[in-house]
DNA sequence: GCGTGCAATTTACACGCGTCAAATATAGAC
DNA sequence: GTCTATATTTGACGCGTGTAAATTGCACGC
């Protein structure tokens, strides 16, 4: 058998061996780290494989190695950019460590990301980030993972994972930067809520009341039910907010929407009843929200809000994961790192 | 070792053998499909199972296997709802016909992209879908994955690679879809390209010169320049209709922009000028796109487009891929697939 | 010429499981 | 109870590579 580069295919070491001339154990050697042969035969081995075909199978290569050099991401969903930022993130900084990564999607499933743990967990991954589903996900899963390999916990935290090393958003100063900002330039915020499916969105709803609260205003939240069956967050914002509008209410408030998707959906509704929310038109209509959706910038009008710091958040996920494997000291210790956010005036509040 | 459920962790076949009282050899076809031992060792080894904690080791099942069971799958970008959607469409119809899917990114990198490749070759993956990055793909690598195993390519089509399958839309047929419902309600587009670095973009083009041309039309494209270094899709849409707008031209065209993400720039750009582009004002502005973006129906105005069918192209692609895996006849011929796009009118033209 | 010390290589075994041929258990017929 | 046909199980070997121990090769000094 040839490619079609003309080489000849190569299957295994041993053959690779008796074509170049080199024992199969040093290929080995070789293919792990070519300076621990001696140069001579690093040389001839170079030679060869240029004239022939051959990568070491991935699987029989893995299976006796100390270490996999593999490190397994769960991410919940992939039709989010929020999530899709995250994940190139860390495919990137794994990268640059020297891991493979093998990303596994939930779909939305909690039985599909159980699932992906025990793939993990079968792969002997070196180790784990994972971005839990939120209410739903099969939390024992998450518990077994954690007690048989390196875990960070990445971008939503459930409760009864507390103990688990975690890397995300500290939205209580996110939230309370945008409160503020907008306190400053008008009436206090609305917070547009979404169903109870997610421990950000909890805790971002938590942490209005608590700012709002201690600012001395009474918080209003709107949007926690589902309006519609099988929601999406745009579908969501906008059902809601169409409601409202519908209703002649909200439409001289600043709305905090509890995510940038949520408040697409919230400005398309302004716009479809003639409103033009905006921080120029004092005491009329504003929407702001949190994130820093990679759309942000092109809403109309484009959207103010509160950056998530996505790209460090990866970054540190698996630079604090690198640690643990490699057992460095202070790696044993529970750690949660948690990130600023930016506030990003825009247009639209 | 215990999991914190309390079972004791097993890590091999043969410790389980011992531990439950059946021989491995009859483990090892319990794992593989349970009907395949007896009711009464089924029963036995389940029960087994619910006192440890044991999972196959996923290397060394794969190792031996004639089929390793696993799919690959290489996408261009993360960053884009159009390829998450695609792929979703992808991993799903694979789970569904019970593949494990690898899925790798290739981050803009025609390097990353080609050791992916390499990666499903030394893993022995049963077949491989891939988008293609465009111009800048390392072909020879994709020639050798398709010498060595079955290979989809979706979405995207280089030309050397013609002889390979191909699962993608009729760039021509949705085009000419769009072109003939602006050309009814309006004056002829105008075509807002992107610099060459993308079949699709190239074949839309050509799609939409040679539609114009059919119907006596002079085509007129724009944006074929990186107008800013560093650009992306909507940023692109916007710095180029900015530059129109600003110079007062085309504000009263009809624009058709060569995907949705370059229609958001675009709209935005039109909104910062005072625009107003819609169907309904005859002879002003209107922007019309390509593919159906999960985000067209929330742009304020909302995005007049064609629909590219990424549902059944991903399920057609994977059931394409397990046809030529199971050698089914008529699988060894060459086979190009291509769906029809949908009107998908809205509001901004 | 011969031993010495060191680096490089090779030998030999291990990894965890798939698979097939051979052995055993089971059921049924008489 | 024996015998046959069939369903199951098991022993033994192999997969492609990692790795520790044993061997070889080499340069050097006497």
């Amino acid at each position: 058998m040839a490619g079609t580069d003309g080489k000849p295919v190569i299957g295994t070491m041993e053959e690779l061996s008796a074509a170049i001339g080199v024992s199969r154990p040093t290929l080995s050697r070789y293919f792990q780290d070519p300076g621990r042969v001696s140069r001579a035969s690093a040389e001839r081995i170079r030679r060869g494989l240029e004239r022939v075909d051959y990568t070491p199978n991935f699987f029989a290569t893995r299976m006796n190695r100390r270490s996999t050099g593999m490190i397994g991401v769960i991410i919940p969903y992939l039709n989010d950019l929020h999530f899709t930022k995250l994940l190139e993130a860390i495919e990137v900084a794994a990268m640059e460590a020297g891991y493979t990564v093998i990303t596994q999607c939930s779909h939305s499933s909690p039985e599909v990301e159980a699932r992906a743990a025990e793939t993990f967990l079968s792969m002997n991954v070196d180790g784990a980030v994972v971005a839990p589903l939120g209410n739903s996900s099969d939390l024992d899963a998450h518990e077994r993972l954690n007690a048989r390999l390196p875990l960070v916990l990445v971008d939503s935290r459930p409760r009864t994972l507390e103990h688990v090393d975690f890397v995300g958003s500290d939205h209580p100063q996110s939230t309370g930067l945008i409160i503020d900002y907008l306190c400053r330039l008008g009436r206090p915020p609305v917070f547009l809520a979404m169903p109870r499916v997610n421990f950000n969105a909890l805790e971002r709803e938590a942490a209005y009341t608590a700012r709002m609260e201690a600012l001395g205003h009474v918080p209003e939240i709107v949007g926690t039910e589902a309006v519609e069956k099988d929601w999406h967050f745009e579908a969501h914002g906008h059902a809601v907010m169409d409601r409202e509008f519908a209703r002649g209410t909200l439409v001289d408030r600043s709305i905090l929407c509890v995510n940038d998707r949520v408040a697409i959906g919230a400005l398309c509704a302004a716009a479809r009843h003639g409103l033009e929310p905006g921080a120029r038109r004092r005491g009329g209509l504003r929407i702001a929200a949190h994130d820093d959706y990679p759309l942000g910038p092109y809403t109309v009008p484009s959207l103010t809000t509160v950056a998530q710091d996505v790209d460090s958040i990866g970054k540190a996920a698996v630079s604090r994961l690198v640690a643990k494997i490699r057992g460095d000291r202070g790696a044993s210790a529970h750690l949660v790192q948690l990130f600023d956010g930016a506030l990003r005036v825009r247009d639209s509040a």
